[in-house]
DNA sequence: AGGGTGACTGACCCGTCAGTCAGTCCGGCC
DNA sequence: GGCCGGACTGACTGACGGGTCAGTCACCCT
């Protein structure tokens, strides 16, 4: 019974995913989700308030998820297994469910302004958490002096957008573990080598970067 | 004449930007913009093709500009000073247009599917610059070994949230020089600081991460 | 059988808003 | 003064799409 409509709930929340991350909220039409999950769309009324609460409830359950997968670091055991832990924790909630994270990552402040705070707020919360994770990093002497704050964002906007990179590939080419370690790499000792006495056997010059700005498509119908 | 008209046009520009900012682009509407800028709705249409051309221009405008920043790196000269000069590029670029900058990172995937899509590229070639010029760095023996593509997610990624960040806020409370400095850092040591014999004196943990998720909010009117 | 129940349907309703255009205003020119 | 043309206006339109609800159907119980 009500395992039943529970069941067809989640067929229907996992539809509604599928349809918000292939469209962006607004593209995303209630037509389109009922035609998707093949009810009429007054079914969809049946299990939802309406297209905002399905939406939330989407994100709503990511975040919450996100938001009990990390454990407290215990300094006094394996502290860089446990940072990878974490950082494999955040990554295989945010996997598992590729359409959800890319709707929290790119798709949540298009919604509505209210909305937008939500969002905000969750982002920050989570700057705010690591930043003072890191602080308390500092103190213990495990985390470079500078501000953590920024350290936290940069982190934060890092892994953003690389989970949302492989939210968006069908088949990862890297493994999970590969990731782990890069982003943990990163973390522990950033990437350039700048020696500064070195010179370059050979003058090489980096490319320029040089984005392709393409007009904007019109696509108006034209009346006739 | 053509001045005049042209001024007029930069005006209602960043009138219109402001608008999509402070609202999201769906959420600000045309009246918005024209109540904003004190002018009648129709007065847009003489100046503008159409709502969507209106956002493409400043977003537009800004990956041009973005475009343009970036010098080539010459590994003969000073390293380091060249790439916090590219840091500082961007953050310029970025920085003296804040309502544009907040656009560009999180309202471009809002608008519609076409640029969305538009978005991912420009968003793409900018990684895969970057991851080029990484690679190019690792052949000079400058950049760490592992996966560029990755390095270059991350610190787009990172960048990204940082300046959106910055955008936000009206008062910066750090220095651009700061922020080029705190960045700058990250790349090159990151800021773990975990040498593996280390034991903690004292048994410390980092808070959990329990960020606030709040039930959606409804905001139907009941019936009765 | 028949009638009660609840899931489901989809045509319809109606608010919203991008875009239009007939009309006004104004400055310059003859 | 009278006419022209371009800038501007804002009431209007039509499409669009979220949400509704009267009606249908399938199933179960008596």
């Amino acid at each position: 019974m009500s395992t039943k409509k529970q069941d067809r709930r989640e067929v229907l929340l996992r539809v509604a995913s599928e349809v918000f991350a292939a469209k962006g909220y607004h593209e995303a039409k209630m037509d389109d989700i009922a035609a998707a999950a093949d009810v009429a769309k007054g079914t969809l009324y049946l299990y939802f308030q309406d297209k905002r609460g399905i939406f939330t409830e989407l994100i709503d359950g990511l975040a919450a998820q996100l938001s009990t997968s990390i454990i407290p670091v215990d300094t006094e055991a394996d502290v860089v297994e446990q940072v990878k832990h974490n950082i494999r924790a955040v990554i295989g909630v945010l996997a598992q469910d590729p359409h959800v994270t890319s709707l929290l990552f790119d798709q949540a402040s298009g919604v509505d302004e209210g909305f937008r705070h939500k969002m905000d707020s969750f982002y920050d919360g989570l700057k705010a958490l690591l930043s003072a994770s890191l602080e308390e990093g500092q103190r213990l002497g495990i985390v470079k002096e500078g501000d953590t704050r920024l350290y936290a964002s940069m982190t934060v906007g890092g892994l953003r957008e690389v989970l949302n990179e492989a939210a968006g590939r069908t088949t990862g080419k890297r493994t999970r573990e590969q990731v782990v370690e890069a982003i943990f790499g990163m973390l522990q000792g950033g990437y350039l080598r700048l020696d500064p006495e070195r010179k370059g056997p050979t003058r090489r010059v980096y490319a320029t970067l040089g984005v392709a700005t393409k007009p904007a498509k019109r696509r108006r119908a034209t009346k006739g």
